[in-house]
DNA sequence: GATGAATGAGACTTCATTCAT
DNA sequence: GATGAATGAAGTCTCATTCAT
């Protein structure tokens, strides 16, 4: 139960954060959203910025897992990789509300808290890395690389798009262009 | 003195807002910036809501003055409007740090202050709108207006870039790219 | 119109200290009700405390000269004064809500203010002694005396229940026992 | 302990906001008085007024038990009875200073207040009620009910002259009458 | 005489955190 | 591992008062 209940705990707390911003999420929402008093959370966590952390952590490992493997995945063509990994990212964030955790932090504690920011990095580094592997066959490592920039930024804004006009086409229609620069050829 | 200073009280809360967000802005931060007493800003503003809605509009109000203006110059080719108004995108967004207040906000508040979220509609609308009219010409009206909500969207993801890793580059691709869609004729 | 003026403000503050009390009402609310600025009443009061007792003086030079003088006027007999009186007192508490100030004031700040409280008492002791006065002839001054105070407290209750319960026939009530007391022999 | 130190602080805001009143109360006087800070507070009651609503409980159902009831006491005659309430009302109005809660909340807060008066309204129709039942007998129904609204009323009035002048006697006195109303057979 | 702005204290309330039970 | 209670700092906002204009 101390696994599950910390998993639980980070759970419910993504989805704060999420929704609500990290400042605007106390450790009393949190509790009630858990089932807890605010002062039981820190038998899981040290802080606040400690379980965010850990929050950043299960979210980037679930990517890893989940989406960017799929850019790995040896057992499919590129064409098919591809395909998974957007229909991955498509999947996850049409799933639940409130955007992007990682984007959402990177906007709003991205100048305060460098802690996150650092790692926040990381997260799109690995999100970035995923797309100029699918890419270098066909474009060269530098160019791949360039573009998987260009397309992480690109589904960024169209994920803050989606959740500014709650339209999921948005992050569709970005994830078209994506898949069109593997099926030009 | 009363215009500068309610204006100087919006200037300063503008660059806290846009930096350190909005919940993690105290009055007293504002007040400081402002050399007066947080209790002051109150003869003002009657409340920091009010405050941050007056600097949604102060912003909203400068890009159609001095942003979006440029698409509906007359005097010019379409083009040059076109290039006058990546020029100034790209001057605004450069010259001060802190991204985008109005992205930032979106991802910060926006489904916790439906007040925000509504203003920021509107500013991204007019955003739209611009880039619309000004490729409405050479694509027609309905294909321009979906073309520049995914532009306005690829922006504030370049936007977003720029400021996670401190590189004015991802800014000025999205501009590449933007102005690429004129020059292609 | 500087006369007016302060005047105006004693009536406006009489009304608020009523209705809202004492410490609930701020000097901005005063101002509003005037068509002031807060600050512009510290023209004609150089304090809070020093209008609270201009409105306290007001209150209670205006029952000496239209209330309590009833129970003085050489040219009625004293069933009539009595009447007079009464009638004065009823249509006071009748035409305006919130009650008695002194009296609100009395169970407010009693405690707390002991300027207030000396004040209000010279008040009570004035509505006292005309009462007293009428009752004399029939009762012998310390039976009066004694008769008077226990019909103000009576009166006062009435005032309170009238006001709670937003029914006049309280008061009425109250100044039938007290048209009694003369009309019994 | 919890409950012993919710009601401690009950207690403690009881006697503050009766001498000092409800606004002129802060929540740190309340901590004061309780060796606590002012924040620790709201881990018994959720706001001032929470708290305040808890109070005039506090008295309402401290009156049902110790003093109403004893109208109500099938053990005694009504004579006995009505000794008895007489002497608790006494008791408990000459034991501690600051006259009735209820009746200084009434003029305070009765028209700001509305959830307060309520409750106000609520306690004086029991105390009213008590001494109904105990007129009833000699008077009949209606009477009996218009008389206990008087003697409530009076007795408010002798509790405010009792605190204004210092003197316990006003009650006193108001409470004779009340005796004399059963005595009179 | 009126105003807009400033002040400093203080109001209610929330928060992250700690700790004995 | 959970809780209820405490803390102290900080948050938004109000207030009486002052003063230059």
């Amino acid at each position: 139960m101390t696994k599950a209940s910390k998993e639980l705990v980070i759970e419910h707390s993504l989805r704060l954060f999420k929704v609500q911003g990290y400042h605007n999420t106390s450790m009393a929402d949190i509790g009630t959203a858990c089932g807890l008093l605010k002062g039981s959370i820190y038998n899981y966590f040290s802080s606040k910025e400690a379980l965010a952390l850990a929050v950043i952590k299960f979210v980037h490992d679930y990517f890893k897992q989940y989406v960017f493997a799929h850019a790995y995945d040896e057992t499919r063509s590129e064409t098919e990789r591809l395909a998974n990994f957007i229909q991955a990212v498509e999947a996850y964030f049409t799933a639940e509300s409130g955007g992007c955790l990682m984007g959402n932090l990177a906007l709003e504690v991205g100048d305060t808290l460098p802690q996150f920011a650092t790692r926040i990095r990381a997260y799109f580094d690995d999100w970035t890395a995923a797309i100029a592997h699918l890419l270098t066959p066909q474009y060269g490592l530098i160019q791949a690389k360039q573009m998987a920039l260009t397309v992480v930024g690109n589904t960024q804004g169209a994920i803050m798009m989606m959740r500014l006009y709650q339209k999921p086409e948005f992050l569709h229609l970005a994830n078209q262009s994506l898949a069109d620069l593997l099926s030009q050829n």
